[in-house]
DNA sequence: TTTTATACTAAAAAATAATTTTAGTATAGA
DNA sequence: TCTATACTAAAATTATTTTTTAGTATAAAA
């Protein structure tokens, strides 16, 4: 009962937050689409930023979630890390709020929006160090410093966030991070 | 005379362009300030436009110039790309219009503005690609594609372009910048 | 208790109108 | 070739009014 309100209020926010933005999304509309009197928006968020970040919190942990799936999937070590590359990519692309809300958006968002958009990174980089602890545990990878190595390598990633990116043909894109993979995995050092 | 004129022009613009942003600098302004006649300035460029473009362009040339000199100084090939990425991290760092512009600015630039950004990379990749070239002809280097590597590694780099990266501590960047280095040059498989 | 419907207010946004700046042109003279 | 000046139509800025909206309160319903 609870939980179906406030899921439900929240999936109608993020919707017209990504659809109309956040300035152009009133609360009013939220409540009437969502079924919902506006106090109980209030009662469960007391805040219209608070429904948005509670929104952008949900689609953090759900990218990561996704992007998780795909990696532990795969068996070999050596596969995680393309596989993050690829659900990396696939999902970033297709998120609503985040990346069209944040990246197109001159809007005046809340402050926290930037640390969620942090924990996001920082998530990231959890996600990658883990694979290497993997690669070395397994005697697969060696580094000096693996959580250096895992920050350097997500800064790396992002790289293929910008503008530009998402609409160029996927295919191209494909054979740049399969590129870059392979680099990371060989170097280009001759053997 | 002729070259004088322009070239106090396109500074002055410059300078107050970076200072200021395109749309709150007007050309009486760079007129009075580069002791020229408005007039003059139409004759040069013909619209503000073009000048605005005509300073980005000479911009993008500054940048690519000073990280090749960055490059070429270097003997060693694998020095080159080292040098490569502390200077691009650098000049791009400082570079007036592109950047404090490009990146700030909620700013409507004229749509050539974006080609010439693009020209930016692409010289870049081209930079990149001339290093990988080299090594791959002193046998230092084995890549299957070394333009679709360049474009990858060109890709990668841009992840430290960001936002806050460019006030963080410059001393964390070069940490990861030498670590992502270390990782291009000899991957992160054991040998 | 929790939710709803309604009514309300102060503040913000949007719309409008009045005013000023500015891009771009023309011209006459140095 | 460059300057100084004057000009205009369009754009930007400002000031003012109107509308919308975030957030609260309340009383009744579930």
């Amino acid at each position: 009962m609870k939980k179906e309100k406030s899921e439900s209020i929240l999936e109608t926010a993020g919707r017209m937050f990504a659809r109309y933005g956040l300035k152009k999304t009133s609360i009013d509309e939220i409540a009437q689409l969502a079924r919902v009197a506006k106090a109980t928006i209030y009662n469960y968020f007391g805040s219209k930023d608070r429904v948005y970040l509670e929104v952008l919190k949900r689609e953090v942990n759900e990218i990561i979630d996704r992007i998780s799936v795909s990696v532990v999937r795969e068996k070999l070590t050596e596969k995680k890390l393309a596989a993050y590359v690829k659900a990396r990519f696939k999902y970033m692309g297709s998120a609503l709020n985040i990346l069209n809300l944040e990246r197109e958006g001159c809007e005046k968002k809340p402050p926290e929006a930037g640390i969620i958009r942090n924990e996001l990174f920082e998530r990231e980089v959890q996600l990658i160090r883990s694979i290497l602890n993997e690669g070395m545990e397994n005697g697969l990878f060696y580094l000096n410093d693996v959580h250096l190595a895992a920050r350097a390598i997500s800064h790396a990633f992002r790289g293929f966030d910008q503008e530009g990116m998402f609409q160029e043909h996927t295919e191209k894109i494909d054979n740049y991070l399969g590129e870059l993979i392979r680099i990371i995995f060989s170097g280009l050092r001759a053997r």
